[in-house]
Parts: C-alpha cells; sequence; structure tokens
DNA sequence: AGAAAATTTTGACAGGTGTCAAGTATTTAT
DNA sequence: ATAAATACTTGACACCTGTCAAAATTTTCT
C-alpha cells in the first residue's frame, strides 16, 4: 500500500509534496548503495538506514514496506541508466565513430558502475522467485532493449544496411557478453574490459554490416 | 573447512564413505530442491532439512557450514547439467537435423527445467557479491562454455566452414538468450519458447554459415 | 508565541537465522 | 550379547529480521 502517499499528494501544499518526495528519492538512494554493496539477499532495512542519516524507523513513514521501497530504487536506477548511451548515439557521425564510442561507454560503465550493474541482474534474478519486482523490471528491461535498439538503429542509417536481428534479440547477445565481463571483471580479471569491447566490434560487424559488404568494400 | 569430511575418509571402512557420500548427495539435493522453489535469499537450513526426510541439525553433522552444503549442491547440479546436449550433437547427420535437434532440447529444457535454470542464474548473480561460490560457479560456467562449443563445432563439421566466433563469445550470446527467454516464460509468456527457437535458428545461421553461402546455396 | 501538524527517534514485538552441544537411537564390531 | 562407533534429534544460544506504536523532536501555520 502506499496510502500515505496518496493522502499527502491529496491535501498537503505543494511544498510538502515536494519534501516528502525527495526524502523519498534520498532514502531511495541509499538503499541503490546498499544493495549494490551487499546484494538482495543480505540487505536489510537497518543496513540502508545506516547508509542514510536517519534511522530505521524512519523507513516505513516514506515507504509502505520493504517491497516499496526496493521497487522505488529500482525505478531510481533506471531513470540514470537509461539514457547513458544516447549521447554517443547523437554525436557519431560515421560508422567507426559509433563504434569506438559505444565500447568505449561500454568499458567506462563497467569500470565506473560495476556495482550498481551487479544490483541490477541480482534484482533482476530475484524477478525469476519473486512476482512482486516482475512489472517494474521487466519495464526496466524493455527500456535498457530500447536504448540497445537506437544505437542499432544508428548503425542502420550509417551503413545505409537494414536491421538484420531484431531488437530483442540483438539486447539480450550484448547483455550476455556483458553479464559475461561484469563477472570477469568483478572476479579480478584485468583483460576483461578489452575482451569484451573486442568481442562486442566482433560481433555488431557480423550484425550490421550486410553479409556480401565485407567482398564489397 | 571439511575437516569432518577428510576425518571419515581417512580410516573408516569403504562402506561406510559410500554412505556418508550417499547422504551428502541426498541432501545436496533437498538444497537444491529448495534452492530453485525459494531462491536463494530466501532458502535457510530448517528448510532444507523439510525436503529432506530428516531434521534441521543432520546438516552439520554432513556438512561444515551453509556455504560447504550450496556448494556441494552446485557441483551436483553441473554433473547433471553439463552433458544434455552431447547426444544430439552425437545423433545429428545433418545441418537441418543438429539445428532442430539443439533448438528442441532447449525447449525442452526450459518446460520441464525451469526451476533449475533460475536457481542457477541467482546462483550466479551470489557470486558477484559473495567471493566464496566464485571458483565453483566459474568452473560451472566454463563447462556450459564447453558444451555450446561442441555443438558449434559439429555445426562446422557438417557446412565445412571455419568457426567465425570464439567459444567464450557464442556462450554469452546463447546464454543471454536462454535467460531472458527464461524471464518472459515464468512470467506467463506462452510464446517465449517459441520465440527463442525461432531467434537461436536465426543467430545460428547467421554465425554458423559463411557470409557468402547463402548467395552460393 | 502558541497550537497543530509533520517528521524522526526509540524501543519493543514476534518470529526467523546459523550454529552447536548434549543428548537419544541406531548400526557395527568384537 | 555387549561395548563402541556412528547417525540423528532435540533444544538451546545469540543474533538478526520486518514491522509498528508511542514518544520526542522539529517544522509549519495562525
Amino acid at each position: 500500500m502506499t496510502s500515505q502517499t496518496v493522502t499527502k499528494l491529496d491535501r498537503v501544499p505543494r511544498q510538502r509534496v515536494d519534501k516528502f518526495a525527495e526524502r523519498r528519492a534520498e532514502l531511495a538512494e541509499a538503499a541503490l548503495q546498499t544493495l549494490s554493496e551487499l546484494g538482495y539477499a543480505r540487505t536489510s532495512l537497518r543496513e540502508i538506514a545506516q547508509n542514510s542519516e536517519f534511522t530505521h524507523g524512519v523507513l516505513h513513514y516514506y515507504f509502505s514496506d520493504k517491497v516499496d521501497l526496493i521497487l522505488c530504487s529500482v525505478r531510481q536506477y533506471k531513470t540514470r541508466c537509461v539514457t547513458r548511451y544516447d549521447q554517443i548515439t547523437a554525436d557519431a557521425d560515421s560508422y567507426d565513430a559509433l563504434m569506438t564510442g559505444f565500447v568505449t561507454v561500454l568499458a567506462q560503465t563497467m569500470r565506473e558502475e560495476a556495482h550498481m550493474h551487479r544490483l541490477w541482474y541480482d534484482i533482476r534474478s530475484q524477478t525469476l522467485f519473486e512476482t512482486a519486482f516482475r512489472a517494474d523490471v521487466a519495464e526496466l528491461d524493455k527500456s535498457l532493449e530500447n536504448m540497445i535498439w537506437r544505437i542499432m538503429c544508428r548503425f542502420a542509417e550509417l551503413t545505409g544496411e537494414p536491421q538484420t536481428l531484431p531488437p530483442p534479440v540483438i539486447y539480450a547477445m550484448i547483455d550476455g557478453l556483458f553479464q559475461q565481463c561484469l563477472l570477469k571483471h568483478l572476479s579480478g580479471d584485468a583483460q576483461a574490459i578489452a575482451q569484451m569491447q573486442a568481442d562486442v566490434r566482433l560481433v555488431l560487424s557480423k550484425i550490421t554490416r550486410n553479409p556480401d559488404a565485407t567482398a564489397e568494400v
């Protein structure tokens, strides 16, 4: 239930609502940090509160229960994640530039946000058991699929060739490569990132280019 | 520590050792069932014991701690999983037969062992946080990679064309497709399996066939 | 300034967790 | 058959979990 939230939205002045929402966001942020540090299985409300500037009781003032809090966190994570590669798409004015831009941001993401992404894979796995997260996780997954698809469309524009694989397939493939890389990267494999960059280049070159293009060019 | 185990292996008669190992396997099986039902985060030792014919205390007689038990379970899961597609590879005597055989077993696995596979993805995600599982999970992942690679080698034999993508890349791609399908399948999407079969066919046909082959044939 | 409302803290609750030691029952060996 | 080794159960321990109500604090409004 989010009855508390609804009540507030109904009759308190505008400023209040903003403050309430801000604090929710603040606590959701603390939850994100905790989840990315400990993983879903070991994340408790008291641990989350300790990563904020409040005590554990306040969580039930701003969220109806633990699920409500985590859902809020996931949505917050999404808004940051989903436009990550759009600048690259806009800037690139050639096939090679787009390719280089893409794998560069992939590497950067892996280096700087590895913990946040392990949280994502952890939550997505929870979805296999817990129905509560399914709708939000599916929506986020779809957004990521769209993000990848926008890149592929730009590739298609630049080559003049049509797309050869549907959005879900390309996303699944890139996601699989990213996930394997994350595993190796967090296990201490120093070459994992460079290897993934090479792998993505290889796969995309087979996908984005027309089968006969290599012979023509 | 598995000091208890070692002690037994050292000095008790052969029959005892077998019985000890058998019971370990039996309890590991109960753990597998529980994990695949509840997920890692909600699996407790008492719950595992309830899925066996013993009480919770016995777990500490056969395993040094919870981690020891789960590692044992994962290894047991592996031995069943890793040769799943080998028969298909041996039987198929044409490109189309191999392709059909592969996607058929993929679908069968998804239908019959969805719960076991969600456990696998759950445990693999835990590995991103918990170092204790890393070595075993990495080994299992490698075995699965090899299994997929054996299939690709058979494809290469049948087409006469060389492989175009290295083992880790192909595995990551297929795994990504499988994982997405599992998510949809468990969310109630009735077309998920058929869609995955089509997707795998599409991707493999782009990978296993020479770029110019379509023009030739 | 004082009353009212919103916010935060504190402390408790019922129940669950892994672990382990002290028992009881069962099997094995002599 | 009796003693010893093995297998299993029971019950406890210290601690952690989500939740919530009551009290204390802070902010807001008049």
